[in-house]
DNA sequence: CGCCAGATTGACT
DNA sequence: GTCAATCTGGCGG
């Protein structure tokens, strides 16, 4: 798959929910040491900001929550239970939110997302938002930074259309919203387990 | 400073 | 299916 151009930073100025289902198909860029990895987002899901008990933004004030409110299109990388976490800041204008990345279908530097996970199954790669981190080596040094900028060692670029869109609610969250918010396709081998 | 929840994963019965 | 290792950010003292 060629590399297609970068989205622009108004495209994660929209709800949350809105961005996480239009970025299935989008194509996750990462410049490490002069390697190209990149793959194509199968799995992503919505947080809102204080109305939202599975956000961040929930009863707190710290730097994680506040950048729901900030600059969107900025890469939000946070720590869960020894992994990271990535996620893009996505909003309307005067809102809050983001989109977590949770899985995707690797498409190149695979020998080198091979190695950085110390294991061999293409399957089970990128299929999850701490094995895709892991994979791409996502941590503390690429938060805040945009993923909108053709100098970022991080982007999101132009990919393929996809067709097959599934929804379901949130996975792991203690306390969900009553919408689904959830958004994966359908048919693809690489999304992460439990539904 | 100490404590601990948590948007997870991998190993195991 | 169950379970615990994992470690950072945020908050209380």
């Amino acid at each position: 798959m060629r590399m297609g151009r970068i989205l622009p930073q108004d495209f994660y100025a929209r709800d949350p929910a809105l961005v996480a289902m239009n970025l299935l198909g989008k194509v996750l860029c990462r410049v490490l040491r002069g390697i190209i990895l990149a793959g194509v987002i199968v799995e992503t899901e919505a947080y809102y900001g204080e109305t939202d008990p599975a956000s961040r933004a929930y009863r707190s004030r710290g730097d994680i929550a506040m950048m729901l409110y900030g600059d969107v299109g900025r890469a939000l990388v946070y720590g869960v239970h020894g992994k990271w976490l990535f996620n893009v800041v996505a909003h309307e204008p005067h809102g809050s939110g983001g989109v977590l990345i949770r899985a995707l279908e690797p498409i190149r530097g695979v020998e080198m997302m091979k190695k950085l996970r110390k294991i061999d199954d293409l399957l089970k790669l990128t299929n999850g938002p701490g094995r895709l981190t892991e994979a791409m080596d996502i941590n503390k040094n690429l938060h805040k930074k945009p993923v909108y900028l053709n100098s970022s060692e991080i982007t999101i670029r132009e990919g393929r259309k996809e067709e097959n869109i599934a929804r379901s609610f949130r996975i792991g969250v203690t306390k969900d919203l009553d919408i689904p918010l959830r958004f994966y396709v359908k048919n693809s081998r690489f999304v992460s387990v439990r539904a």
